[in-house]
RNA sequence: CCGCGCUUAGCUCAGCCUGGCAGAGCAGCCGACUGUAGAUCGGCUUGUCCCCCGUUCAAAUCGGGGAGUGCGGACCA
């Protein structure tokens, strides 16, 4: 696989990447080791004991273990597939410090359980999105952020930052209140130090984590390390207009949504006659449903009265929205088919715990008890 | 350790001074209109007034005790 065809795998679907410059460096012939196509060689490189520049770059994403998983991680989670294709080391941090520092959002006692719990939840979906989840590396934030190292690095950052900086860093991930705990303050480091104990290339997520990975990319340096390239994706719509809120059942859909209510969800979502901006069923099918048939090669097919034109088939999100934006395509008719493909793509996550429901019981004690 | 504030619907709060059927806005739910949703219109629901004890015919309201939460003070060897 070319650089150009790396990139692009990489790239696609993204909100942002910061620098476009720094990732085709890095994504591109290092060390013009062109000749052995096999981007495998870097067993031969970590054997070799020089872990230099023919490194395969590694990015990685942090999951705070909070709420129960949904579709915005799924879409985070769908790419991993892409970065595995590109031949990339993906490391999937299960930040379980992190969910208990931002205001205690999980309690300390269920760390455990609630990270067990997505790592379960990733692994089916990584699984779901055509890659295999052997090939990812997970790790819990315990594990390392605790090392004596990490922990001296953290104080010294602590020393020469601001409050207002790590205010303004974690403003949109910390729970802001008016009498913020030290633990949200603190994330932001702790978040930007993760990068470095890592040894991540690349920092993946939302473009709601900008704001840290900014700050990393800053403070990173002063301390010796690499700043990151940040790579960031979009941001999903709320299924009720408007942003997304995790806390509001009914802006989004869960991942262990039984069928029922994934129709009844996308059926009242927020989805005006051939507009696409703060459309959720779209974002969901251009992000997640649509690559995902991409990747087994099958269409998506809308069955429709023959009084509106009866069924349509569509080989590309791209085909899909020109339709809609057309008004070709009925919001209603368009609301069934994404309702059926989406609990499609959702169902193998689902049954999953179906098989393991002491996982979401342990994790979510007071609503599945 | 000391002082002060706050706690009322899912959320933000009013009501407390001066005791008399527990309220508003927002959210939510249901209908109408749209071949979806939203917007709009019409309608509706929502309570351990933080807890306990007391005063009173009557307590969200007054008195005492307590809890939770927040703020401030004290200290500068």
């Amino acid at each position: 696989m070319d650089t150009a065809e790396r990139y692009r795998l990489v790239a696609r679907n993204t909100a942002e990447v910061v620098t476009e410059a720094e990732l085709r460096d890095l994504l591109g012939d290092d060390g013009d080791s062109d000749d052995g196509e096999n981007v495998d060689v870097d067993a031969e490189a970590k054997a070799s004991g020089n872990g230099d520049e023919t490194d395969v770059p590694t990015i990685y994403i942090g999951y705070a273990p909070t709420g129960e998983m949904h579709i915005a991680h799924f879409t985070t989670i769908r790419k991993l597939a892409d970065f595995l294709h590109a031949g990339l080391d993906v490391t999937v941090l299960v930040a379980d410090l992190h969910a208990h520092l931002d205001d205690e959002k999980s309690p300390f006692p269920l760390l455990d359980a609630r990270s067990a719990y997505y790592r379960e939840a990733i692994t089916g979906m990584v699984k779901a999105a055509g890659a295999d989840p052997e090939a990812i590396e997970f790790i819990q934030g315990r594990e390392f952020e605790l090392d004596s190292d990490y922990s001296l690095d953290l104080l010294r950052m602590a020393a020469d930052t601001t409050v207002a900086r790590v205010r303004r860093a974690g403003s949109e991930v910390v729970r802001q209140s008016e009498t913020p705990n030290l633990g949200g303050l603190i994330y932001p480091l702790l978040q930007s130090l993760d990068v470095a104990a890592l040894d991540a290339d690349i920092a993946y997520g939302g473009l709601d984590q900008r704001g840290i990975y900014m700050l990393s990319r800053e403070v990173l340096p002063e301390h010796g390390y690499d700043a990151p390239v940040c790579l960031f994706a979009p941001l999903l719509s709320g299924l009720s207009g408007g942003k997304m809120s995790a806390s509001d059942e009914a802006s989004k859909v869960n991942v262990t949504d039984p069928t029922e209510e994934v129709h009844e969800k996308i059926g009242a979502a927020y989805c005006p006659r051939g507009e696409i901006e703060g459309n959720g069923v779209l974002e969901y099918l251009q992000y997640l449903v649509f690559p995902i048939l991409d990747e087994r090669d099958e269409p998506f097919v809308i069955e429709r009265p023959e009084q509106y034109g009866g069924d349509v088939t569509y080989g590309s999100y791209d085909a899909l929205e020109a339709d809609f934006v057309a008004e070709e395509l009925h919001p209603q008719d368009l609301k069934t088919a994404a309702a059926a493909y989406i609990d499609d793509t959702v169902s193998p996550v689902r049954a999953r715990f179906a098989d393991r429901p002491d996982l979401l019981r342990e994790a979510y004690p007071e609503r599945y008890d």
